[in-house]
DNA sequence: CTGAAAGCGCTTACAG
DNA sequence: CTGAAAGCGCTTACAG
């Protein structure tokens, strides 16, 4: 592949010249551009970004770790992501961290070689102290759902205030005995989403039942499982609060496949608001934080610290309200009804 | 950030050195190692990749085109395509192209300039003529789903085969009036179903009808709105192939709200089996292909490509049977009963 | 407006 | 086992 000294050799010019023609133009006489630009175009002439970014110290590349592309939501938050990064002439390199706090150390010494210009870390898993390295490199960083509050630039949802939401609605509908299928505990948006469903049980003075929390693992057959074994309680419930929507969707299935109906038998509230949310049958309520939106503003708070290299030690932090999609599996309908007759 | 001189320094010996100590480390002296290792990791030096790629002309990073990461096929897709990269220590750059020309050319200069070192494309929409400048950059590529036959490496669907595979088993149950919305027909991939959906119509003396023939957009809405007008005719189908899961789960939606019962009024089949395929009212008959597989064959292959630069000319063609996964929305088990009564 | 030259930070063939 | 030096292919401050 020619080089940039081919081009000025062949043009008759210095590579310096070539270089200008392709970074200061307006600085290049429009003879000299001209001609540059058809050796360019006659040569097949394809600068190296890797010698370029090497001189510049900029690589016009930034990072995207997700725990999990096969979960909705990410591929959501990796098109917000994306879109800015576009338009800013900027790429992605994505890795997946599996939920696996080494995978994710690995990835991130990669990345600081490859000399990304930014992080954006989803669902971190890391201890603050890995951050340091990325700090110490200089990289600036964007955490999305991480599960502490470290001095960084977040994007988080109000998981708590989620939790609460989805548990207070159910109540007032009039259901005593509600369950929850928590996501993977040792993830901060999992905790904050349990402490919110317990707050609103006791603002309303309902207790908590131990056998009422059931752990699931965030995955459709997470859901399922634990919905089977809330069904086979001596005392079941009347209504789940499902972590998210797929094991929401997992519980609908044990469900059905136990013969009850929803919401009639049971209600069932998820989390997340993926698109499969609204197509299942009956129609999922449930808590929706806006992913999309949240790549996004991610991407842009990215690209301020990119921008503004003076400004490291500037944290922004957003924080997320969820809202309550009230749709029909928590049968609010029927219950409304009731209080009407 | 330290630099290999800086690490030299302060080990007393050559950069030379230091570079053997992180590439070569069995030729270097045990005591020089252990007193260059010491000293990396008191001066924290992280290698610059930028210099080691340009020096090594590899970047030990693919790119990976998707037209859309919000089609749950194409996380699949990405994370067979992850799983081997990351075995190999190489990371990926993912683009989104939005089934745009001009963004996946842009993104292709933009890739060619960072040196990947290699290529996948999902239902790429490039002109082969397009393909060459990959080709002349000595750049190995590897096409799934593409819509031609070039001469590449390629993963390719049968889908003319799915296609009459979905239609087949419909005429087998017993239905007469078969519809088909289509996926965007500039794709190869979708003429190819509805191609094999016209064989199926008339290997079995079925007559094909232009009005039974709808395009879609390959999304749930799309879905929804060719369904509206099939049951608008005034002989609607008994029966709708759709191109892809996501219409037909909008064509559902669209039965539904017209009160219409799925079978019994009228069966449904798609293409894809994504995961909401067998979560949908009534579970989703449905063609599948292995996706995530296809992911990983794609990977494999380039990397094939990747390590044996002088195979440049060959390549390798994978064709992919799909299958057809019989549940519920196509009403067998309803015919069934009515041929043993 | 243009060129010569230093610099970005590595790797490795060559010589010892 | 180790070092000096050339090379990878750019950019830009400096001088003209």
């Amino acid at each position: 592949m020619a080089n940039i000294r081919e081009v000025a050799k062949k043009a008759g010019v210095s590579v310096a010249t070539v270089s200008r023609v392709l970074n200061h133009p307006q600085s290049v006489s429009p003879i000299t551009t001209e001609r540059v630009l058809s050796v360019i175009k006659e040569l097949q002439f394809t600068p190296n970004g890797l010698a370029r970014s090497l001189a510049l110290s900029r690589t016009n590349t930034i990072a995207l770790l997700v725990p999990n592309i096969l979960n909705p939501l990410y591929p959501q938050i990796a098109k917000g992501v994306e879109d800015v990064t576009h338009q800013k002439g900027y790429n992605i390199l994505l890795c997946n961290t599996e939920y696996s706090e080494a995978r994710e150390n690995q990835y991130i010494d990669m990345l600081l070689e490859k000399r990304v210009d930014g992080f954006i870390l989803t669902a971190s898993q890391l201890p603050p102290s890995e951050f340091k390295k990325i700090k110490e490199a200089k990289v600036p960083l964007v955490l999305i759902d991480r599960d502490e509050n470290p001095p960084e630039n977040i994007v988080y949802t109000d998981y708590l205030l989620g939790g609460q939401l989805a548990t207070q609605h159910l109540i007032e509908i009039g259901y005593k005995r509600i369950a929850h299928i928590t996501g993977p505990l040792h993830l901060r948006e999992n905790k904050d989403k349990c402490i919110g469903y317990i707050k609103a049980l006791e603002e309303n003075q309902l207790s908590t039942h131990e056998n009422l929390i059931i752990n699931g693992d965030n995955e459709v057959e997470g859901g399922y499982i634990a919905a089977k074994k809330l069904l086979s309680l001596h005392n079941p419930p009347d209504a789940i609060f499902a972590a998210n929507d797929l094991m929401a969707i997992g519980a609908i299935d044990a469900i059905k496949t136990e013969g009850l109906k929803i919401p009639n038998d049971i209600a069932i509230v998820g989390f997340d608001d993926i698109r499969m949310a609204s197509l299942v049958e009956p129609k999922l309520t449930t808590v929706s934080q806006p992913v999309y939106k949240m790549g996004l503003i991610a991407a842009r708070i990215l690209f301020d610290s990119i921008e503004n290299e003076d400004d490291i030690n500037y944290q922004q932090k957003i924080y997320i309200q969820p809202k309550l999609m009230v749709r029909k599996s928590c049968g609010h309908e029927n219950r409304l009804r009731e209080i009407f007759n």
